[in-house]
RNA sequence: GAGCCUGUAGCUCAACGGCAGAGCGCCACACUGUGGAUGUGGAUGUUGAGGGUUCGAAACCCUUCAGGCUCCCCA
């Protein structure tokens, strides 16, 4: 008996279905970013370690990648994110490229993580960037290709929120708590916990990070302060525009998103489902102006985000906003009437086809109404059956399976009248 | 890397030491040249895998794999 083989953990098997929606997502996103002048790119899925290491926490890489040595000795790893590569690429043209450089790309990538609701090992993420320009207005114009994606997977506002702080507003309150550079760190994350943790917990956690009782006091007026942003012209001018672009209504201040990730400096923004069961973002990102200097260019300022396939996925299932799915990509079958009009039947599929249309036959004679029931399970939405009736008066007839009517006609009209068929409905 | 929970028919689940079941789906027929509806009948399981306890294990114990929920992390 043979043994069966499992999936590596945390890996994906796209069944059509789920090969539909990473599809629809993928169109989507394109959409979203071509609306804005945004070009597809893609850098490599296997890159050194030492890409990572420069610039993220060494721990993190060499734990939550897939490393591994290759045949010639050097260390390499699975992609766990795009910006890096990102970065290299521009570096390597920063003297020929025209910018604002808009970029979007949509791929696989892999962390070895644990598995859990909205994260797995192999996703496909979504990446967008801006680089060139560090103004309030591109900010707003990432904020707005987001917004603008979730409209068109018909999450509303009230539904998916993308919520923005921005980091050196959020540096400003931290000089005034005095709260000692060496200690940004730690208080960021402690921001990043607060919606996860009690209350009290949290308090006696920021305690016992060395805050004093006033900076903590001063802390929590800060993170409750929703008109905080009045305080910074970036934001005031973000969200300016974020109105003009027609976006405003997906957008909220909130002075507790400050992002792990250590190269943003400016704006910083996540999107999340308001109602559903999943607490992940389903995006997120900000502005970094020092990325490039890591990876050996000139001085260049960027602005970006990235959205998984996961979340996603989860989120629009949740809502019941997946697209519908048709098991299969042909809306017209040939049915085959018994074993002496098989060829009768599959000549007429391949003139179909020829003429552009996608055409399915039932691969061997079975019962009509096998085959019909076959028609209705694929969302077929029309049968040609050709039987001796028909092919003795040079004639086939034609059913529309969305209404149940069927009409014989001439074999030569047959193609024009399904064409209006599809056309029609 | 740590803790807890769950794996039973294709799917959702029941049985909780004593004959492995239901609904849905699937197949056939009613309807031998026509789909969705209805009715009747039918098939399907090494109870995730491996070991142990027991007269007897889906159930109890151990190991392992997978999934989920936390912690950690989230580039």
């Amino acid at each position: 008996m043979a043994s069966k083989i499992n999936t590596v953990k945390g890996t994906r098997e796209f069944y059509p279905e789920e090969m539909a929606l990473r599809n629809y997502l993928y169109e989507k996103v394109g959409v979203a970013a071509r609306s804005f002048g945004y070009q597809e790119y893609d850098g490599p899925f296997i890159e050194p370690i030492d890409l990572y290491a420069a610039k993220s926490g060494e721990e993190l890489v060499k734990k939550q990648s897939f490393t591994f040595e290759d045949r010639g000795g050097d260390l390499v790893t699975l992609r766990p994110e795009l910006t890096p590569s990102l970065a290299r690429m521009i570096a390597a043209k920063q003297g020929e490229l025209t910018f604002p450089a808009r970029w979007w790309s949509f791929g696989p990538f892999w962390r070895y993580e644990q598995p859990q609701k909205g994260r797995t090992r192999e996703f496909f993420q979504w990446n967008i960037d801006m680089l060139g320009v560090s103004s309030p207005e591109a900010d707003a114009e990432l904020i707005a290709v987001g917004a603008n994606f979730l409209r068109s997977v018909r999450l509303d506002p009230q539904q998916a929120t993308i919520y923005v702080n921005n980091r050196r507003l959020m540096d400003a309150e931290f000089d005034a708590l005095k709260i000692p550079s060496e200690k940004r760190m730690d208080v960021s994350n402690l921001v990043d916990r607060r919606t996860k943790m009690e209350p009290a917990k949290w308090d006696a956690y920021a305690l016992e990070l060395a805050l004093d009782q006033t900076q903590l006091n001063g802390l929590k007026d800060v993170l409750g302060n929703l008109d905080l942003w009045k305080k910074s012209d970036e934001l005031v001018r973000l969200f300016a525009t974020l109105e003009a672009l027609g976006v405003k209504e997906y957008v909220k201040f909130d002075p507790n998103i400050m992002r792990g990730i250590l190269y943003y400096t400016g704006t910083v923004f996540e999107a999340f489902d308001n109602s559903g069961s999943v607490k992940r973002a389903i995006l997120g990102g900000g502005r970094y102006d020092n990325l490039l200097e890591d990876v050996g260019g000139q001085p260049l300022s960027g602005v970006g985000f990235a959205m998984g396939d996961v979340v996603m996925g989860i989120v629009l299932q949740e809502k019941g906003l997946l697209p519908e799915f048709i098991p299969s990509p042909a809306p017209v079958l040939v049915t085959i009437f018994d074993e002496t009009l098989i060829r009768d039947s599959y000549a007429l599929a391949a003139e179909f086809r020829n003429a552009g249309l996608n055409v399915l036959c039932y691969p061997e004679p079975a019962k009509l109404q096998k085959q019909f029931k076959f028609a209705d399970k694929m969302k077929a939405r029309i049968v040609v059956t050709l039987g001796p009736d028909e092919v003795a008066k040079g004639l086939v007839a034609v059913k529309n399976l969305v209404n149940s009517e069927q009409v014989t006609v001439k074999r030569d009209a047959a193609l024009e009248l399904i064409k209006g068929l599809l056309a029609g409905a």
